[in-house]
RNA sequence: GCCGGGAUGGCGAAAUUGGCAGACGCAGCGGACUUAAAAUCCGCAGGGCCCAAAAGGCCUGUGGGGGUUCGAUUCCCCCUCCCGGCACCA
C-alpha cells in the first residue's frame, strides 16, 4: 500500500494518550503545603538596596467568604506582585482586615455570637481562601483593626487632631439610618437612602456629633487632584465634583426695619455678582435662622413655612430635591440691595437649600432659570444687566431671550459698572463690595466636615470624656487604648450599646480627678481604613502608629488597586489623613499613592452577583472544581481588568482545558536530562525551530509590554496560548529532530517565567519538572530579543483604491521600490488594476502598499 | 442639565502610533482516535451573493448620519442608546 499523502500536522499528531491528564487538585495542593511550611517566602525586606515596589489591593471587610470581585482583586495585585518581584525589586504586598463594622453586630443579634468571635472566625476563613488561591501576602505584616493593637493608634490620631482643632464637636442635623440605628456620613448616603441599606430612606436628627475638619484640606484636596496623573480620570472628576469648590462672592443686604436675634444682615452667596443689577428679590431657605425671626409675630407665616421645611425634607429623603415643584411665600420684608441702593422684597422658598452657601440668595430672574420661574410665578419684577456681545459689530444686540444665563456679555442698567465685560465685572464689582464693607470674594465648598461619631458598638471608641467640672476632656496619651469591652449585649434600639456598660461609661477625670463620663459613640470604620497602608510598614510597632523612617522608605504606594465604590469614601479620607500626617511631621508624602487602579466589577447574566438574582459564582467552588489557577487565570483573561467582567462558567472551563495543554506538552518535552537540553542554543536553526523560537520572543515582548503599559492581561493571557498553539503546530517538527534540544529547554523554561505571575500552582510544578531547583518566584522575568522576535518575511497587503486585493510575501529587508513593484507585479493585483492608470503609490513601511488608480 | 466611560460575530473579546477588522477563548460544525462515549488531537467558521460542488471570486460589515484621508473600529462634527458620578449648588 502507498504511502498516503498526509497534509502537514494532521494525522500524525492524533490520538494522543490521555495518561498526561493534569490534575490540578493534586498539584495545587503539593504546592499549598510547600508554601504553608514557608512563611518568609513572600516576606518584604525591611532595608534593601533593592529598588522598593509597594503593591497593594483594598483590604476586605471580613463578611464571612470572598466573592469574585475579591478574586479579581487579588488576581491583579498578586501578578503585578509577582511581576515585580521576578524583575528584582523588594516588593510589599501585604493583607489585612477592616475588621470593624456593623454586620458583626448584625450578626451578634441574629445568632448570639459575639461580635469578635464572628469577626475572628471570619478572618479566618478568609484567610484559608486567600491561602489556598495562592495569592503571595506578607502575613508577618497582616493589619487587622478590630484589634487594641490597632485601634489604639486611630485614638491616638484622634487625640492629635483634637490637639490641633481638626477633630470637633458640634450640634448638627445628621443623617440617620433608623436601621443601622446610627448616624451616616454625608459620604455614606446614597440617593437619599443609606448606602447599606439602599431602600432605607435616611432620615434628619439633631445630634451632638465630631468631626473632622476635611475641609481644612478641601483647596489641596482639590488641588493635588492635578498631581495623579496615576489615578483614572474618572476618580479625579468624581472627587473633583464631590469637593465642589465654587468661586463666587457674599454680598450683605439690610434688613429694612425691626431686627430679631438672628441679626440685622441676609448674607447671599452669588457665583454672578455681575448681575446684581438685575436682583430683584431675595429668597431665604426655609430653615434660614433669620426665618423665625421674620415670622415670629406672624404664625399664619409661620404656618406657611413649616410647610415649605417638610416639603423640601420629603423631597430629599425622596432624594428627588430636583424635581420639586418651586414656590414660595413673601414674608412682607424688604431688603436694601447695597449696589442699587433699592429695596428688594425678601421671599422664603422651597428650593433654597440651608447647606449650600450661605442658605440665601439674591434672586435674578433675567439671569438664572429658577429665578425666572419664580419671578414669572409671582409676578416679581424681571430686570436685564447682561447683554450677549455681538460678533459683528455692525448689529445692534437684540434683546436676548429671557433668561439669557450665558457666560459672555456686557453689563448695561448697571450704574457705574455698565459697559463692563462680565468676568471683569465680578471683579471689579467684588472688590467694590469688600471696599465698602458690604462683602467680599470667596470660596465655597460642596465637601462638609467629616462626621464620625457612630452610636455603634463595633468600632474604636472614641477616646474622649465628660467631666461636669472641666467639660470636654481627652483622655490621656498614656491611657490608650481605651479598650472596647467584650460581653455586652448589642440591640439596635436606644443608642449606643456602650451607653449601658456602666463599668465603661464610669471614670475619672484626669484633670480634676471627680466623677466623668465616657464618649460612648465609636468612630466611623473609615477612620481604620484611612491609614491601614501605612501600618503595613510597620505592622508591630508598640510605641508608634509607625516608624517614620520605615515608612518613607516604603510610600508612596506604588500601586493601589480596588473598586471604583471607593472613589470618594474611601479615597477621600484617606488622602486627607495622609496630609494631615504629613502636617504633623510623621510623614513626607503628599498623597498616599502614586498610581491607582480601579477595577471593574464582576457580573454574571448581565447582572451584578447577588444573591436575590441567584446569579452568585462562589470562589470555593471554582477552586474545587478547577483550581485555583484557572479561577485566577479566568478573571484575568476573560475581560481587560478595568472593564465589567461577565462571568460564564464555560469560559473557566476553556481556560482549565489551556492548562491542561500547557501541562501536556511539557510532560512529553521536558526532558531535563537529556543530552544538549543546557547546551547554547545554535545560531542556525531550522525553519521551524525559528518559528518557534521567533513567536517565543514576540510574546515575551507583548506580555512584557502590557505589564510596564496598560495592564490588558487578557492579552498576555491570549498571547501565551497563541504561543502553546504554535508549540502545538511544532510537534511534527520535535518529533522529526527539527528543534534542538536547547531551544526546546529555553522556550519551555521561558514560558513557565511568563505563566508564573498569573498561574503560579501550574508554573512551580512545571518549573521543577524542568529540572529547575531554584526558586520561581525570584527567577529573572525573561528579556526579549527584538533580532530573534523579528520576521524573515513580511505579509504586506496589497490595496488599491484602499480595498484589499493580494497580500504578497516579501523578505523582511526588502526596501521600498522592491516591495512595490513585486506588488504591482502581482497577478491579483494586475487584474484589479487592468485598463486604469496608477497615480499614486503609498507604502507603509513594514504594513501595506496602496494603489491609487484612474 | 453637567461631567466621565461604553456600544465590534451567536457570546466574552482583540486590533498598542490612521494601515489585512474579528487575534485568543467560549458555544457551534466537520474530521481523527474509540465497540461507544468522555477526554484528547486536527480542521472550518462575520453576513450576503456568484459557481453543480470544491477551489476561487465579488459585494458588504465595527450603534446611526455626515466629514477629513490614498486609506477610519481608530481623528473631527451631529445624533441614538447603555453604565457610572454630580445636581434647584445660587
Amino acid at each position: 500500500m502507498p504511502q498516503q499523502e498526509q497534509p502537514e500536522g494532521s494525522a500524525t499528531v492524533a490520538g494522543r494518550p490521555n495518561d498526561e491528564r493534569y490534575d490540578a487538585q493534586r498539584v495545587e495542593s503539593k504546592w499549598f503545603e510547600r508554601w504553608q511550611n514557608d512563611p518568609s517566602l513572600y516576606a518584604a525586606e525591611p532595608t534593601s538596596t533593592q529598588k522598593k515596589y509597594y503593591v497593594l489591593e483594598m483590604l476586605p471587610y471580613p463578611s464571612g467568604a470572598l466573592h469574585m470581585g475579591h478574586v479579581r482583586n487579588y488576581s491583579i495585585g498578586d501578578a503585578l506582585a509577582r511581576y515585580m518581584w521576578m524583575n528584582g525589586y523588594n516588593v510589599l504586598h501585604p493583607m489585612g482586615w477592616d475588621s470593624f463594622g456593623l454586620p458583626a453586630e448584625n450578626a451578634a443579634i441574629a445568632n448570639h455570637t459575639p461580635p469578635r468571635q464572628w469577626t475572628l472566625s471570619n478572618i479566618a476563613n478568609m484567610k484559608a481562601q486567600m491561602k489556598r488561591l495562592g495569592f503571595a501576602y506578607d502575613w508577618s505584616r497582616e493589619v487587622t483593626t478590630c484589634f487594641p493593637e490597632y485601634y489604639r493608634w486611630n485614638q491616638w490620631f484622634f487625640l492629635k487632631l483634637y490637639e490641633q482643632g481638626l477633630a470637633y464637636r458640634k450640634n448638627s442635623k445628621v443623617n440617620w439610618c433608623p436601621k443601622c440605628a446610627t448616624v451616616l456620613a454625608n459620604e455614606q448616603v446614597v440617593n437619599g437612602c443609606c448606602w447599606r441599606h439602599e431602600d432605607t430612606i435616611v432620615e434628619q436628627r439633631e445630634l451632638e456629633q465630631w468631626f473632622l475638619r476635611i475641609t481644612k484640606y478641601a483647596d489641596e484636596l482639590l488641588r493635588d487632584l492635578d498631581k495623579l496623573g496615576g489615578w483614572p480620570e474618572k476618580v479625579r472628576v468624581m472627587q473633583r465634583n464631590w469637593i465642589g469648590r465654587s468661586e463666587g462672592t457674599l454680598v450683605d443686604f439690610k434688613l429694612d426695619g425691626p431686627v430679631g436675634p438672628a441679626g440685622s444682615k441676609i448674607t447671599v452667596f452669588t457665583t454672578r455678582v455681575d448681575t446684581i443689577y438685575g436682583a430683584t428679590s431675595v429668597q431665604l431657605a426655609p430653615e434660614h435662622p433669620l426665618v423665625s425671626d421674620l415670622t415670629a409675630s406672624n404664625p399664619d407665616l409661620r404656618a406657611k413655612v413649616e410647610q415649605l421645611i417638610s416639603e423640601q425634607r420629603k423631597a430629599k429623603e425622596r432624594g428627588d430635591i430636583g424635581e420639586i415643584e418651586k414656590h414660595g411665600v413673601f414674608t412682607g420684608r424688604y431688603a436694601l440691595n447695597p449696589f442699587t441702593g433699592k429695596n428688594v422684597p425678601i421671599w422664603i422658598a422651597n428650593y433654597i437649600l440651608m447647606d449650600y452657601g450661605t442658605g440665601a440668595i439674591m434672586s435674578v430672574p433675567a439671569h438664572d432659570e429658577r429665578d425666572y420661574e419664580f419671578a414669572k410665578k409671582y409676578n416679581l419684577e424681571i430686570r436685564l444687566v447682561v447683554i450677549p456681545i455681538s460678533n459683528d459689530p455692525e448689529e445692534t444686540v437684540a434683546e436676548p431671550a429671557l433668561p439669557y444665563v450665558g457666560h459672555e456679555g456686557v453689563l448695561i442698567n448697571s450704574g457705574p459698572f455698565s459697559g463692563l465685560e462680565y468676568s471683569d465685572a465680578i471683579i471689579k464689582m467684588s472688590a467694590h463690595a469688600e471696599n465698602n464693607g458690604f462683602g467680599k470674594p470667596t470660596v465655597t465648598y460642596r465637601l462638609k466636615d467629616w462626621g464620625i461619631s457612630r452610636q455603634r458598638y463595633w468600632g474604636t471608641p472614641i477616646p474622649m470624656l465628660y467631666c461636669e467640672k472641666d467639660g470636654i476632656v481627652p483622655v490621656p496619651e498614656r491611657d490608650l487604648p481605651v479598650i472596647l469591652p467584650e460581653d455586652i449585649e448589642i440591640t439596635l434600639a436606644g443608642g449606643s450599646p456602650l451607653g449601658r456598660v456602666t463599668e465603661f461609661v464610669h471614670t475619672t477625670c484626669p484633670k480634676c480627678c471627680g466623677p466623668a463620663r465616657r464618649e460612648t459613640d465609636t468612630m466611623d470604620t473609615f477612620v481604620d481604613s484611612s491609614w491601614y497602608f501605612y501600618r503595613y510598614t510597620d505592622a508591630r510597632n508598640d510605641h508608634a502608629p509607625f516608624d517614620s523612617r520605615i515608612a518613607q522608605y516604603w510610600f508612596p504606594i506604588d500601586q493601589y488597586i480596588g473598586g471604583v465604590e471607593h472613589a470618594i469614601l474611601h479615597l477621600i479620607y484617606s488622602r486627607f489623613w495622609t496630609k494631615f500626617m504629613r502636617d504633623m511631621g510623621l510623614i513626607t508624602n503628599d498623597e498616599p499613592a502614586e498610581r491607582l487602579f480601579t477595577q471593574g466589577m464582576v457580573i454574571k447574566d448581565g447582572a451584578k452577583m447577588s444573591k436575590s438574582l441567584g446569579n452568585v459564582v462562589s470562589p470555593d467552588e471554582m477552586v474545587a472544581r478547577y483550581g485555583a489557577d484557572a479561577a485566577r487565570l479566568y478573571s484575568l483573561f476573560a475581560a481587560p481588568p478595568d472593564r465589567d467582567l461577565d462571568w460564564q462558567d464555560s469560559g473557566i472551563e476553556g481556560i482549565q482545558r489551556f492548562l491542561g495543554r500547557v501541562y501536556r506538552f511539557m510532560v512529553r518535552n521536558a526532558k531535563p536530562n537529556d543530552a544538549g537540553w543546557n547546551a547554547p542554543v545554535p545560531a542556525n536553526l531550522s525553519p521551524a525551530a525559528r518559528a518557534v523560537q521567533r513567536k517565543l520572543h514576540q510574546t515575551i515582548r507583548r506580555v512584557t509590554d502590557d505589564f510596564q503599559g496598560r495592564w490588558h492581561f487578557n492579552t498576555c493571557v491570549s498571547a501565551i496560548m497563541e504561543l502553546v498553539n504554535s508549540l502545538y503546530s511544532a510537534e511534527d517538527a520535535i518529533s522529526q529532530n527539527q528543534i534542538p534540544q536547547s531551544l526546546l529547554a529555553d522556550v519551555q523554561r521561558k514560558l513557565v517565567l511568563l505563566l508564573a505571575p498569573f498561574a503560579p500552582y501550574l508554573a512551580h510544578e512545571l518549573w521543577e519538572m524542568l529540572g529547575e531547583s531554584g526558586n520561581l518566584l525570584k527567577a529573572p522575568w525573561p528579556k526579549y530579543d527584538p533580532e530573534l522576535a523579528k520576521e524573515e518575511e513580511l505579509e504586506i497587503p496589497v490595496q488599491v483604491n484602499g480595498k484589499l486585493r493580494s497580500i504578497v510575501v516579501v523578505p523582511a529587508d526588502a526596501g521600498e521600490s522592491a516591495i512595490v513593484e513585486t506588488a504591482i507585479a502581482d497577478e491579483k493585483v494586475t487584474t484589479a488594476v487592468a485598463g486604469k492608470q496608477i497615480v499614486k503609490k503609498i507604502y507603509v513601511p513594514g504594513k501595506l502598499v496602496n494603489l491609487v488608480v484612474k
